[in-house]
DNA sequence: CGAACGATTGACGTTTCTCAAGGCTGGTGG
DNA sequence: CCACCAGCCTTGAGAAACGTCAATCGTTCG
């Protein structure tokens, strides 16, 4: 069971295809929308639904009693969030107008229950985020500033549709509360990135990036 | 297939009991002795087997090219480690000497490919990591140096087999590593923790440390 | 007994955070 | 249609937290 399982994360169709293909079968589907910046769960409800990202963006984070708080993942089309067994461990909040698919997470469970590959997909896309966060411990516990941000835009340059340029749908608070910075670090971060030539901004917004040399940012994450 | 799944990361027997089962019916296992210092297996290197501490702990840490090291988790006894589909994510080492019961993955898979149950507890155990990652990662990108000292010192007294008294097993250097602090850092926290009233340090060496006030290091962590 | 190791503590350096000011963009209403 | 406003981003200066370097002390173990 644990041979041909996908772990590569660069291949992006993966979780669609696997919940996907569930929910053209057995279980039964809604999509819905959610306006920029609305809360679609809240940490330690009860996890009734599992959610994907059919359009947009949405972010999962955890708070401290202070207000501090902790970005854990940015979910973009086509990834599934909100699996959890019992409560959700996060809040997520659409960060755009988003539309997502949703699925009981009880029909999902009785299908589970006789589906052998059903369970392998949960087992792999858990997997998944586990990957995610063990590197994100690293990059949390141990990386500058400067990594960070590198990091983060050769993520968002795997993970968004065109390659080299991106549409960043989150803002700078948004990417330092996933870095475990402040905006103003991220900020001048991405202002000596770009004075270095590793990367250039596009357009009217300031969320349009062109990494001019992504191999130097991989450089600077190791 | 989400329901009756024990999450409580407080119930310590769980990991051995699903899997230490599993080993005495269908699995073979061995012990092995891994001494103080060494390694038990490197980051991607080939998962050929899973691992439960008997005796002992271990460490599991990434590293970056210069050698500043994370280290992801500790494991105490009865906890299994190791578990990935292909390859290591983590290298694995023995903080004192340490004895492993470990299996063959493989073995693993066979059994697997027949008996929901063992893919179930794979799940579960999967999620339980996934959910301390999760909650590392807030420690590690929104704590101060004082908060990281006081929530792992509620982590070590909740796994520890004595409340209240803990011999710990790892130094300072590898407390700072998981805590994303220098051991310094770690040392200052300890001294002023102790300071202020909220432990005490016993006997010769400089491990042993007893908590005299595990409410006021919650009120630290919230 | 002495060397090696780990922990603590102090002084100082660096990075990141905080606070503040100003600029750009896009939307809205006169 | 344009001016203004609100939100977001950038940049700077000073403060705070944490890291670095170094000295010292106590333990452990040969």
């Amino acid at each position: 069971m644990f041979t041909n399982l996908n772990t590569d994360p660069n291949k992006k169709p993966r979780l669609l295809s696997e919940l996907g293909n569930l929910a053209h079968t057995k279980v039964s589907s809604t999509e819905f929308k959610y306006g920029r910046g609305t809360e679609i769960f809240g940490e330690a409800e009860p996890a009734d639904y599992i959610y994907q990202v059919i359009e947009g963006a949405v972010r999962s984070h955890k708070l401290l009693s202070d207000g501090r708080r902790q970005i854990g993942a940015f979910h973009l089309a086509g990834d599934i969030f909100g699996l959890e067994h019992d409560f959700h461990r996060f809040t997520a909040e659409a960060i755009v107008d988003t539309t997502v698919r949703l699925m009981k997470r009880e029909s999902l469970e009785r299908v589970a229950k006789t589906d052998f590959a059903i369970v392998r997909s949960l087992l792999n896309m858990t997997t998944d985020s586990l990957q995610h966060a063990e590197n994100h411990m690293l990059l949390l516990g141990r990386k500058t500033s400067l990594e960070r941000v590198a990091a983060f835009l050769l993520e968002m340059d795997r993970r968004l549709p065109v390659a080299g340029v991106m549409a960043l749908p989150m803002g700078r608070r948004d990417i330092a509360d996933y870095l475990g910075l402040t905006l103003e670090t991220v900020s001048r971060a991405l202002s000596e990135l770009h004075k270095k030539g590793y990367l250039r901004f596009l357009g009217q917004t300031q969320r349009e990036i062109v990494v001019l040399n992504s191999a130097g940012l991989a450089e600077l994450d190791r």
